[in-house]
RNA sequence: GCGCCCGUAGCUCAGCUGGAUAGAGCAACGGACUUCUAAUCCGUAGGUCACAGGUUCGACUCCUGUCGGGCGCGCCA
């Protein structure tokens, strides 16, 4: 519909670029919705642009468009008005919007999925926490906008795969296999002390119980480094498998585990990315170590890539792996992470340009801290301190569909307080149920309809005449452009925004009119239809965040 | 010192990549239950968009600076 009225106004400039012989059919305008009712079902600001251009005034140029749009007799459009400063306000004809309902209806469930995408291949890495511990609550937050944004994505066309990086290389895995075997010995009533930087929680003599209780007398043969390599192993299988877990409840499935050790060190990946980076000239020697030379890319530092003892550093393995995604097929890179690591963004985009990729290939949504607030106050949730707030408690306190939608429903920039008191109440301040609520009472209505054997139907869709009834069903148009808008800026949040208006246009419609009227079949079987619509867009928005629409609460 | 994010109603936050009179939810106050599920709805009140300049027809939005809050600036990951 968009599309027909911005078709409509280009005529009319063509038109008065051959009147008048003015080169406006160039000009490039926007035709959008409006906010206000008052201004009509689509504006365009082409005479201000237009009026820019040649001098002119914006009103008159208006007028003139305006005149040849009447003259254009166009089936659509009711009427044409200008406004305020120059504004072109569309007034459509009800029935070209009541007409479209069949449209969603047909589509259903692939209602508001578009082909912006066209198929291309992108891979969106989350969470990738160590698996030294719980995916604590901050976790979460990352895990819940990564699976959306996938989502998202999927909907508007892109060929996307989930990949969890697991970091089983580096020196965290050591501390992991230390921390356990020390808990290990304590259990065998050895003295023994945690590492300094040794992991605290619970979980560690939990995880040395369950070695004790099983591999005891193998442990025991073993030397101490040999002993700490069991440790380390035993723990690492058991947390990854909690975490998948976890995830699993949050209902975030990932297509990929993506082995640092295995992918990227047993691979020899290491050196083929040093030496696509030292092809560039990006390399340097200095104090015995080897840096790459970033400040020749963008950044405003260089960094150690291979230390003077000559072990990889993180960084060098994150360019192998980054490489290497260019490498599988994708185009687009898009990676999740905290907002602390931010400066490594511009590191891992300056490291990509040297290699030779495009930079604006390598995409990060930077999520912001969380905050866990429960009667006012702060819960903290400090790891290392062995006290921290986990994914697992929340979620079985709240659900995965409260802890989704909370975690998803503020923009990713944006800190977050997540209240905890307000998660668990199950009444209208709680958004979640408020969206939900209306998926459950269209189920119910046509449950009831059907046992009064009324039916939904196309037929009588002229009748949907109320003012309500058109504010719905112009808002339900709207659902794939806030779905594509969501998509193509990565923010979850504008589906949550539009599902909360949506869900509050039905709540008051529903105390408006009956829905069932045996009086009145053929407006009943109109608004079953509308409701089925309703319905349609409440769970294809709800599944891009990954929420249930339950039809019974 | 440098870099990133944030500052909008009492609270938590939107504001569609510059548009018209600034938007929700919660909290507050007043109303609607013989209900197609009241987990709902209606009404009232609430604002110098942190501050100061600049860019233009037009700025909450873009640029510069100041103030305030968070995070980062390792041969850790």
């Amino acid at each position: 519909m968009k599309q027909e009225v911005y078709n409509i106004v280009k005529k009319s400039l063509e038109a008065i670029s051959r009147e008048s012989g003015r080169e406006l059919n160039e000009t490039e305008f926007e035709v959008e919705m409006p906010k206000r009712k008052g201004f009509g079902d689509f504006s365009t600001n082409v005479a201000m642009i237009a009026a820019s251009k040649t001098g002119s005034k914006p009103r008159d140029i208006a007028e003139k468009i305006v005149s040849e749009i009447n003259d254009m007799e166009c089936k659509i459009v009711e009427k044409v008005e200008i406004a305020g400063p120059g504004f072109i306000n569309f007034f459509l004809k009800d029935e070209s919007f009541v007409n479209q309902l069949k449209n969603i209806y047909e589509l259903a469930d692939s209602y508001g999925s578009s082909d912006i995408g066209g198929g291309e291949r992108v891979i969106v890495e989350f969470v990738s926490a160590n698996p030294t511990g719980y995916l604590h609550f901050g976790h979460a937050r990352n895990a819940a906008v990564g699976d959306s944004v996938s989502r998202l994505l999927s909907f508007a066309g892109f060929n996307v795969e989930k990949e969890f990086y697991v970091n089983d290389a580096g020196m965290q895995m050591q501390m992991l296999g230390k921390s356990v075997f020390a808990r290990f010995k304590e259990l065998l009533g050895i003295d023994s002390e945690l590492p300094e930087d040794g992991y605290q929680g619970e979980y560690v003599i939990e995880i040395a119980k369950d070695i004790y209780g099983s591999k005891k007398d193998e442990l025991e043969k073993l030397s101490d480094d040999e002993a700490e390599q069991l440790c380390k192993d035993y723990a690492y299988k058991f947390l990854i498998n909690e975490i998948k877990n976890d995830l699993s409840n949050l209902r975030v499935e990932f297509d990929n585990w993506y082995s640092e050790k295995e992918k990227i060190h047993d691979q020899n990946k290491l050196e083929n990315a040093q030496s696509k980076l030292q092809a560039a000239s990006a390399l340097e020697k200095k104090d015995g170590a080897l840096w790459f030379k970033a400040t020749q890319f963008g950044d405003s530092q260089d960094w150690v890539l291979i230390k003077s003892d000559g072990s990889p550093t993180y960084f060098i393995a994150d360019i192998a792996y980054h490489d290497d995604k260019f490498e599988r097929g994708f185009k687009r890179l898009i990676n999740i992470w905290g907002a602390d690591h931010h400066s490594h963004f511009t590191r891992l985009k300056s490291s990509m340009k040297a290699i030779g990729y495009d930079e604006e290939s390598v995409e990060v949504v930077l999520i912001q801290f969380v905050r866990l607030v429960e009667n006012g106050k702060e819960v903290a949730m400090s790891k290392r301190a062995g006290s921290y707030i986990t994914l697992r408690e929340v979620l079985e306190e709240v659900g995965p569909d409260v802890t989704r939608f909370f975690l998803l429903m503020r923009s990713s920039d944006s800190h977050l307080d997540f209240d905890l008191n307000l998660a668990k109440q199950q009444s209208s301040e709680n958004p979640v149920y408020y969206i939900q609520y209306v998926y459950a009472r269209i189920s119910s209505i046509l449950k009831n309809a059907e046992e009064d054997e009324l039916n939904p139907s196309d037929k009588h869709i002229d009748s949907l005449s109320d003012e309500l009834e058109l504010a719905i069903i112009k808002k339900l148009l709207s659902f794939p452009e806030a779905a594509g808008s969501a998509a193509e800026s990565l923010s979850p949040h504008k589906i949550c925004y539009y599902l909360q208006q949506l869900a509050s246009d039905f709540h008051l419609y529903y105390n408006k009119v009956k829905i069932i009227n045996s009086e009145d079949k053929d407006l009943s079987s109109a608004r079953l239809y509308l409701i089925i619509c309703i319905g349609i867009v409440i769970k294809n928005g709800l599944t891009l965040l990954g929420v249930d629409s339950p039809k019974r609460m």
